[in-house]
Order: C-alpha cells, then structure tokens, then sequence
DNA sequence: TTAGGAAATCTAACAACGTTAGAAACGGGT
DNA sequence: ACCCGTTTCTAACGTTGTTAGATTTCCTAA
C-alpha cells in the first residue's frame, strides 16, 4: 500500500514541476512560448505526459491564472497592512499596477478573455474580497454609508484593471501608471466623500 | 495606361473585400474563427492571395483595429452633441461601454496585447482626442482647472476601458457596466470639481 | 493576329501547434 | 520468474500561418 501513495506523491510531484515550468516559461518568455512540447522539453518529459496531469492546456494555463491570483492576493495582504485608511486604498492601488507591471505576461493570461470567465472569476474572488473589506472599513473610518456597495467595489476593480492596463498595453510607463492609480482612487473616495453630506446618509444618485 | 489604374482599382478592392470578409468573421464568429483560409474562402480565392495584400496576418488585424477605432470615433462623436456638458461625458462613458458589448470581438483585438503597441495607440488617437475636447470643454464650463490635463484624461481613458472590460469578461452584464461607467464618471468630474474650491484656482494634487 | 512577359492565382509544401492512439518499457505483487 | 497495470514514448492527425514554384490570365508590342 505504501508503493501507491508514494506513486501518487510522485504524480503530484511531477504536477507540481509541469506547473513550475509553465510559469517560468510564462514568465521570463512570455505567452507565445507558452507551449505544451517546450514545457514537456523543460521538465524532461515527452509532450502527452502533460496531459495526464491536465485535460488540455486551458486546464494548465487555468492553473497560471490562478497561480497568479494568489501572488496578488499576498502581495494586497501585504498593502493592506498600511493602518491609515486613505493610503491603505491608494496602497492597493498602486500594488495592483505593480503587479501588472512586475508579472506583465501573468496579468495577461489573468485577464486573458480566452480563459473561461466563470473559473476566472472564480479564482479572482478572493483579492476581490480584500478590496471590499478595505472599502468596508474605509467607508466606516469616514462614515460614508455607499449608495450600492458592490457597484462601488465593481468601480473601483474596473478602475484598477484599466489604469493597470494602460501600463502593460504599452499607453503610459508603469510608473506613471501607479501614480494614475492613486490618483483616480483618491478621486473617486473623495467623490463618495462628497455624496455623502456629513450627516452620514448616501446622497442621491 | 487605363488598364493599370483599372488593375490597381481592382487590387484596392479585393483589398478591401477581404477587410470586410474578415470583419464579417470577426464580428460574428469570434477570434477564433478568424483564420487565413477561412477568409480566402469567403472572398473566393486561394489563402495565399490575402498575402498579396497584406504582409502578415498582423497587418490585417491591425486594419480591423483600425475599422473599429473609427467605428468607435462616429459613435463618439455623436455622443458629444448631447448639449448639457455634465451628461455628455456620461453619455461618452456609456457609449464606449456600449460599443463593447455590441461589439465584443471587434472591442477584443481592439485591445489585444498581441498587436503591436505603437500602432495601437496611433489608430487610438482620434478617439482619445475626442475625450480630450470634451473633458477640455466640460472643465471650461465649470471653471475647473485641472492640475495635470493629460493625467486626468489617461484616468478617464483607463477608467472607461477597465469598466467595459468587466462586461465583455463577463463579471457584469452590459447595462450594469454602462450604469457602472456613468457613475463612476459622475464621481470622478464630482471629485475634480470638490478639488477646486470654487475660486477657480486647482486644489492641491 | 500572335508571340512574349508581367501580373495574378493556385497547388503543394513546410514548420509548429494542440492533441490522440498505440506500442514499448517499467516495476511491484503473486 | 511471470504478469499486469502504470507510465512513458514514438508517431501521427488535423489545423494554423506562411512560402516556393508552377500555372494561368491578360495586356502589350511586333
């Protein structure tokens, strides 16, 4: 019985290294060279070996994709540990645009349209759930009650993405893009600022 | 002499034939479909004319690029005669939106990674230009000065682009990611404006 | 009217891709 | 020592972008 587990360890070992590949691959040579015999080539393997770890190359670039959303996910937890409200969101901000322009080709496949959009979404669920707790208590620490909660979430998420975007679709340098960042997400804070007139109830809309 | 103009007449618009095949394919089958022979197919020819007209698949990429940004600029420009400057630029936010969703493929090589960057911003420009006057136009209006004009059109231009992204990657539909753009341009113009206090003069960055 | 030559077009092929089928090699249990 | 399941490889298929070379078309010039 020891033999099959140790056999099965292996087979998540070897898993675990076609998915290391991959992302180096990914990463250092960007997605055209992302491709099933050069990633069998790297760990040694013959090019149907991948497929017995993985249903077809959007199940391994889906791997990436989520990959990819967890190294965003620790690197917001690490922002999120600002104290001050304001630039905790401004630190977001600029994080989520470094990600972009430190991960240029992991950002791609992240928000490759080509990835299936239910599993994309799902495995961006949870860096979402750190912008909405960071809006939650922003909006507390300045007793802005949202009109729609998730719209602003989805605004703010949309923001990023396109500020971030300009940066790694070649409009504007990635430094300039972070600063963009920050300034669009003051803006926009300072504008649900206003909405709420300082007695604590939501403007219209 | 007549015959060669009448050659060259005839080669501009197989040329264009070719274009319109392939945005017709585009447009209605996806990406995906979007191959060589298959619109050598649909004009009659033989896949290797398409090379007689354009130098690789790219270049005629680019040109759909191109055929959607001035697509696009039509779009905007009637959004612009809105007269009221405030729902002008809604207007404007909800138009680009809803040229994303009416045109899903076409807004998806618009913004493709794959196609060179330089070229991309240069079929961009007009319709940026577009933004530009009516964000020029709507802070003339409301003495606004802004601190950094160009920064605070990147910030429009991303904001826009990042918003209708969430629809065609399906986190949102369309009517919600057009409703998202309106507001989140009602909040930002809110925010320039609650920066400059009334005395017409810019607010600190 | 016809021979020649440029332009246009086609067929066939190449390399690389994702993917699958079937053979060969391996390795532990009886 | 044999056997059977797992693992792995070689070879191939169909499709992609792209190119070379042959073939056809068609205008020009004798």
């Amino acid at each position: 019985m020891s033999t099959s587990t140790r056999r099965a360890r292996e087979r998540a070992n070897t898993r675990e290294r076609i998915i290391e590949a991959a992302l180096h691959v990914l990463e250092t040579e960007g997605v055209a060279a992302l491709t099933i015999r050069r990633i069998a080539t790297d760990v040694e393997y013959s090019a149907p070996v991948v497929y017995q770890h993985f249903a077809n190359k959007d199940a391994l670039v889906l791997e990436l994709v989520a990959h990819g959303h967890r190294l965003m996910l620790t690197e917001f937890r690490r922002a999120a540990q600002e104290p001050d409200t304001d630039r905790r969101m401004t630190c977001i901000a600029s994080q989520y645009v470094r990600f972009a322009g430190e991960h240029p080709h992991l950002f791609q496949v992240m928000n490759d349209p080509m990835v299936d959009a239910d599993e994309r979404r799902r495995v961006a669920e949870p860096v979402i759930d750190v912008l909405k707790e960071l809006l939650t208590t922003w909006s507390a620490a300045h007793d802005v009650v949202l009109a729609d909660f998730d719209q602003a979430c989805e605004i703010l998420w949309g923001t990023l993405y396109g500020i971030a975007s300009l940066s790694y679709l070649g409009s504007v340098g990635n430094d300039r893009a972070r600063y963009l960042a920050e300034q669009a997400l003051r803006t926009i804070l300072l504008g649900w600022r206003t909405e709420t007139p300082a007695n604590g109830r939501p403007a219209s809309s």
